[in-house]
DNA sequence: AAATCTTACCAAAACGTTTTAGTTACCTAA
DNA sequence: TTAGGTAACTAAAACGTTTTGGTAAGATTT
């Protein structure tokens, strides 16, 4: 064999192939195949040493071709929008952490890329048509999804991040926004609180929705009216909203309890809450969901906020490990609820609290 | 041409092929792929047919197929790290929305994944042996960093994000850690302070490196002494660094200025300065790089602290684009500094400021 | 001894493109 | 009229796997 020089610059190693190996052992191109792939039809010697060279030459199979006879990927595509700013959430790396992980695990590729207002769904479509993906992680839906409808019609294997009125249809992950929210305001109630406001997201989101919904449930069910909470929502563009809707909520009515939606929305809110000289867990009681995340810290508000977390990794992780038992499987659709846990603010009397509210539920 | 009835659970559709257009449109599968290639040997009304047809069925080549035989996947990779919590690191995720963003206009996909400690260069190694990426992004490199040693040994097409001391050898997108960190000091030594603390990044980042080197010469410059600037590294698991070493900065001398590594420590700094009842701005001048991040609220800080603040996004998109340009021309290293904006605060007397300081710089 | 089974291997087709090396028909110049 | 050129097309090979449908030889059963 001869030796080839490089230049370092330009070259561009060819890589082993399973024809290297079946030269280099005198076996069948067949048998290398089925010796690495554990076919049973292969002599036990005959494996060993195949495992065996193909590691020493570095033999890794070439995924195109693999990917073109199979047509299985491997891989899984996540299509984040670019339109605001919803990639740049935190909550959204919290959860791709977690979808990388599962990702490694499983043995999968993660395709990320983002998309325009006007082309949504035809990246789904070319990701789709061109063999690129053996399925899609869809985050943050709403009610009658385009990239629902899409996936749907196309017969592709998607899970969802969250989800919506079709959500018998297909397989999703999300944590129970409504109970959640039912139970907080439960709690609030109990506390003796007659007017709250509620920090919510932008409703063109399931999640907003169903967190309203909970509300709206623990009013009924105490026979209160709907006045006793009033919704605020974000509406997508507006920036800093936790602090503008705290400071619109404070103007409108003589609240004593005030529900976010979102650590960062409580702690925006806390903003125009000093402006006013109000503190938290002293002349203001502040209940929210959402996970400890990184870079936000909430020490300052330990104790003082009634928090209800959930995993958002692990999130992420169960989205790729049931994807994959989707893909691999053809499984039926796989639904998940990640559990949830309540960390109650030490302002809260326990005496005013009623302990039946939290069994069962989170 | 028959119905076919789906049912809606385990069918996938096939693909149109270049056969299925071949057959249509009865011409060969080298006219149409010739076509759709823009050779210049396909008549026009050929062309013309082929291209509506095309669009019609909804053809998309298969790009396993594409990718078998020339070789070329179109695909980038960014292997982050899962060991720590780089991976949620904020900053990350506004250079992605870069990169997402140039690999869209570049026609690229991004593979993302994450490594473990154990395994690093074995996953750019897998990347590489089984054909999957044409290139690779790599963030925050160390001094004799092991992938990228790889990357140079493997010959593959690579760029850096910040670099080292190998930055001749290969392409990297970058800020001017030293001349930022240098004029920041300056900044502040001329406005009179004469005790610095610098709380820093981990030193075994080059950043953090680059950004020492930066303020160490400017005392230099001034002919100082170098215990001027006392810095303060914060070591990686260390959570709440900005607070811990600001604590530890203020017990160790009476400094008049602090010099942060990024806006995050200096927002958890400031906590650790309030504990002891000192205001920034006011009894203690403050000033850092960083871009402006999403969901770090600095409205309370601002015009106390001075900034110098660099575009991620453009650092992001920039680092594909360049990539793409080296995997597709095999250009020579490309090597772009980003510029940077100085915003001074205004509690800073214009007076003490040295002009000249500012020219050309940034 | 013949028939059957089992073990260990393999040739060739297939996946869907791109690319090489043509061919054919027509036009132009001498 | 013929040689050369050009425009428009194409057959076949190649990329590197997996999979189908074998075969040959030895072991086991009848």
């Amino acid at each position: 064999m001869k030796q080839q020089k490089f230049n370092n610059k330009n070259f561009q190693r060819r890589s082993v192939t399973i024809k290297d190996l079946s030269a280099k052992l005198n076996l069948s191109i067949t048998t290398i195949s089925r010796a690495l792939n554990n076919y049973p039809d292969v002599g036990k010697a005959t494996r060993k040493k195949i495992i065996k060279t193909a590691k020493e030459l570095g033999y890794r199979p070439n995924r195109n071709a693999q990917r073109l006879v199979t047509k299985r990927t491997h891989n899984i595509a996540w299509v984040q929008s670019d339109n605001d700013d919803k990639f740049v959430d935190p909550h959204f790396v919290e959860v791709m952490a977690g979808v990388l992980r599962g990702a490694r695990v499983g043995n999968y590729d993660i395709i990320l890329s983002s998309d325009t207002k006007e082309q949504q769904v035809n990246i789904y479509d070319g990701y789709v048509k061109d063999n690129s993906v053996d399925g899609f992680i869809v985050d943050l839906p709403q009610e009658n999804d385009e990239r629902i409808n899409y996936l749907l019609e196309a017969g592709k294997p998607f899970i969802v991040h969250s989800r919506n009125k079709q959500s018998e249809q297909y397989s999703w992950v999300d944590i129970d926004n409504v109970g959640n929210y039912r139970k907080l305001t439960r709690l609030l109630i109990a506390n003796g609180h007659k007017k709250i406001a509620f920090i919510n997201g932008d409703n063109k989101f399931t999640f907003a929705q169903a967190r309203q919904f909970g509300v709206e449930q623990a009013l009924r069910e105490l026979d209160l009216p709907m006045t006793t909470v009033k919704t605020y929502n974000a509406t997508h563009p507006m920036a800093n909203a936790g602090f503008e809707l705290t400071k619109i909520a404070l103007n409108e009515g003589d609240i004593s309890a005030i529900l976010y939606s979102s650590a960062f929305m409580a702690v925006e809110g806390n903003a125009a809450l000093m402006q006013r000289g109000i503190k938290i867990g002293q002349d203001i009681a502040v209940a929210s969901m959402d996970d400890k995340l990184n870079y936000l810290d909430l020490s300052q508000y330990e104790g003082l906020i009634t928090f209800i977390r959930s995993s958002l990794r692990d999130a992420g992780e169960q989205l790729v490990k049931s994807l994959i038992e989707q893909c691999e499987n053809k499984s039926d659709p796989i639904q998940i609820i990640i559990p949830s846990k309540i960390f109650l603010a030490k302002n809260i009397d326990a005496s005013l609290l009623d302990a039946s509210l939290l069994d069962g539920l989170c």
